[in-house]
RNA sequence: GCCGACGUAGCUCAAUGGAAGAGCAGCUGAUUUGUAAUCAGCAGGCUGGGGGUUCGAGUCCCUUCGUCGGCUCCA
């Protein structure tokens, strides 16, 4: 008997029955060492496994998504190996590899603390060295219970015994340890060559808080050192554009022990919030949205008819006026509800499109407050859409479009998610089901790729959420667009229609930007602190290089106010190279220094902080490509 | 909220349980400077707060607040 298998190249080969995917690994690495794993039919398969008759055969590397999981997982179990040689009683959890690296949890009999992850780097190296083969064992679920019992692994138990009868249990061996896996594993523990251990961090069993909390060891693997390397120069690089040292040393927010979640935003970090609030303005107008501002504080009793008293309320801050109970708002749809019920609608006034700026508070937990990315009082730019059924799909689309146009302004790339009913929501499954189907039905026509988020919707309705990504790759919701058929039944809103009777209008509520204060601790790190022209605190800074010429320099400066931009003048006692480096350090786009041989022509000397000197130029000149620039928005 | 770590001058960081320091920033003066740091001097502190151990605490212990990395949650 022989098998036929299609190999990568397209060429067919034939081996006799019984080959594994070894034999051929063997073949293949002789000639290219690199190779880490086989895909039949490009799904990751132990090297053990026999040929399967026409199936196609390939082989990965480091560069492929699946070589980097089977290596790093390999890693992940090569710490749990050593972990279990240091710390005998320690229980089990899970260890996947993840992107960039990989975890394992550990319920440790005492806590480890960071500094026991050396002593375990160490054991790691060991184990690595010896080069301990890697073999699958399958087994029926008694055994695999009765070897998990015997070894004391509680967690391994519970896992066990969720897997669907009838299928196989499969373990993965190295020496003395044993771990229930779906594998696959490298061919031997030497076969990892550079690994490092990054944090240790608590994880709830299973992702779920009434659960125990376990230990987590994060690592990350590569086939190298000099690749290793590279990846932690890299995360040192992405921590010099974290937000919050960018937004200290450029001056642009402050957070304090007297306010913690509650951030303060200086004048330079002020500027760029106007002119994004005044760039979505002008966007808005355009796109037909009228623009209010609602109360802060509102009564209880708005709080219990929108249905947050009983979904939201551990996130709510509580006040009492006049002896009456007082919510702070931690949404601004009951405002804007408020806003529309004050009259009258026809369904020829609808759609209509309300805006605010709205300020909302919200209780987050302590340890989840993270910069401006993560606060307990930011600002959303939001907006309820009030609609005719009919429209709904429409107005979605045209949100759509809108959030795209501003992601691009700021060269953004992003993420999209569709999130479901959650546990805790208002509502039939019916109007879910049909609220779900339309963001579904608009999402396919405009063939856009999103991810499912099964039960993370808002307690009124299901969602479009927007992801954008800091400077360490952590991705951070945004945008979203809700579609709520709750609120209006909850509020009893109505328009009359074309046949005199009385509807039931549908609302979207919809954020672009999110919260102003997460958009600009993306933008600070997208931008590394350098922001494009239109955005920048200081667009300009004048610099003369002696005082003979500070009476020019003035001059230059004052055309520059005239001409509205936001010029700076640096007439300090100082030696040209050091205000240069000064503004460069403080991220100014243009310094145009201006000396005897200026004054002389009546020019200025350009410079850009990412170009160097650009030679002289006449001022009226400077000043138009400036404009220009400022209104094209360039990045 | 939970797990682990960390809080020293505005910032970045030193200081065996034994006299709280440096660089940058700030201020004063000198220097008149040509594309990323001129020189000198001065000032700057209840070592996050509270309690304890000790002859003696920045250092050890307890507690509280904050911050950081995660988990959970979310814009």
């Amino acid at each position: 008997m022989q098998i036929k298998v299609k190999l990568e190249n397209g060429k067919e080969a034939v081996y006799p029955q019984g080959t594994t995917c070894m034999d051929l690994y063997r073949e293949k690495t002789a000639g290219n060492k690199e190779l880490l794993a086989v895909l039949i039919d490009g799904e990751e398969c132990d090297l053990n496994a026999p040929l399967p008759e026409n199936s196609e055969i390939a082989f990965v590397d480091f560069d492929s998504l699946q070589g980097a999981r089977v290596y790093r997982h390999t890693a992940s179990h090569i710490l749990a190996h050593a972990v279990k040689r240091l710390y005998p009683g320690v229980k089990l959890g899970i260890g996947p590899a993840i992107e960039n690296g990989f975890y394992y949890d550990f319920e440790f009999e005492d806590p480890i603390s960071s500094d026991d992850l050396k002593t375990i780097e160490k054991e790691m190296k060991k184990i690595i060295k010896e080069k301990l083969p890697i073999r699958r064992r399958e087994m029926s679920r008694e055994e695999a219970e009765q070897l998990f019992r015997e070894r004391g692994e509680p967690y391994k138990l519970e896992l066990i015994s969720e897997l669907p009868e009838g299928e196989i249990i499969s373990c993965y061996e190295q020496g003395d340890f044993i771990d229930l896996c779906t594998g696959p594993h490298l061919p031997h523990t030497g076969k990892v060559k550079a690994f490092k251990l990054t944090g240790l961090a608590g994880a709830y069993w299973r992702g779920d808080e009434r659960n125990p909390m376990l230990q987590r060891i994060y690592g990350t693997a590569f086939p190298d050192k000099d690749r290793l390397n590279e990846y932690l120069n890299m995360l040192e690089e992405a921590r010099k554009r974290d937000h919050r040292k960018l937004g200290r040393e450029l001056e642009l927010f402050s957070l304090h022990e007297e306010a913690p979640g509650f951030p303060f935003l200086h004048n330079n970090g002020a500027i760029v919030w106007q002119e994004l609030t005044d760039y979505w303005r002008q966007e808005h107008r355009q796109a037909g949205y009228e623009e209010i501002k609602t109360p802060l504080i509102l009564n209880r009793s708005l709080w219990e008819q929108s249905g947050h008293w009983d979904h939201f309320r551990e996130n709510m801050y509580f006040t009492r006026i006049d002896e009456q109970d007082y919510a702070v708002k931690p949404m601004n749809c009951p405002g804007a509800i408020l806003v529309f019920r004050s009259k009258m609608h026809s369904y020829r006034d609808l759609p209509r499109r309300i805006a605010e700026m709205g300020i909302v508070h919200r209780h987050e937990l302590s340890g989840t407050l993270h910069g401006l990315l993560r606060v307990r009082s930011f600002t959303q730019d939001d907006a309820h859409i009030f609609m005719l059924p009919s429209q709904v799909e429409n107005e979605v689309g045209e949100v759509i479009d809108l959030m795209d146009r501003f992601y691009s302004v700021f060269g953004f790339n992003y993420r999209v998610e569709l999130s479901t009913k959650p546990e805790k929501a208002m509502g039939t499954q019916e109007m879910w089901d049909k609220a779900t189907s339309i963001l579904e039905r608009v999402l396919d026509s405009r063939s856009i790729d999103y991810k499912l988020n099964e039960g993370d919707g808002a307690f009124y309705g299901p969602k479009i959420d927007f992801h954008l990504e800091d400077c360490l790759g952590r991705s951070w919701q945004c945008g979203t667009i809700q579609l709520d058929f709750q609120m209006p039944e909850k509020f009893d809103l109505t328009y009359v229609g074309e046949d005199g009777d009385r509807h039931r209008p549908a609302v979207i509520h919809r954020v672009i930007y999110g919260s102003m204060e997460r958009l600009l601790a993306l933008l600070i790190e997208h931008y590394g602190g350098a922001f494009p022209v239109w955005m920048a605190p200081v667009q300009v800074s004048v610099i003369p290089v002696t005082d003979r010429t500070h009476d020019y320099a003035r001059k230059v400066y004052e055309q520059l106010k005239e001409a509205s931009f936001r010029v700076a003048l640096d007439d300090r006692n100082e030696k040209v190279g050091y205000k240069i480096r000064e503004a460069q350090v403080k991220k100014i786009p243009y310094m145009l220094i201006v000396g005897d041989k200026e004054e002389e022509s009546g020019q200025v000397a350009v410079r850009r902080r990412d170009q160097g000197d650009l030679g002289a130029e006449n001022l009226p000149v400077f000043i138009e490509k400036l404009k220009t620039e400022i209104n094209e928005k360039s990045i």
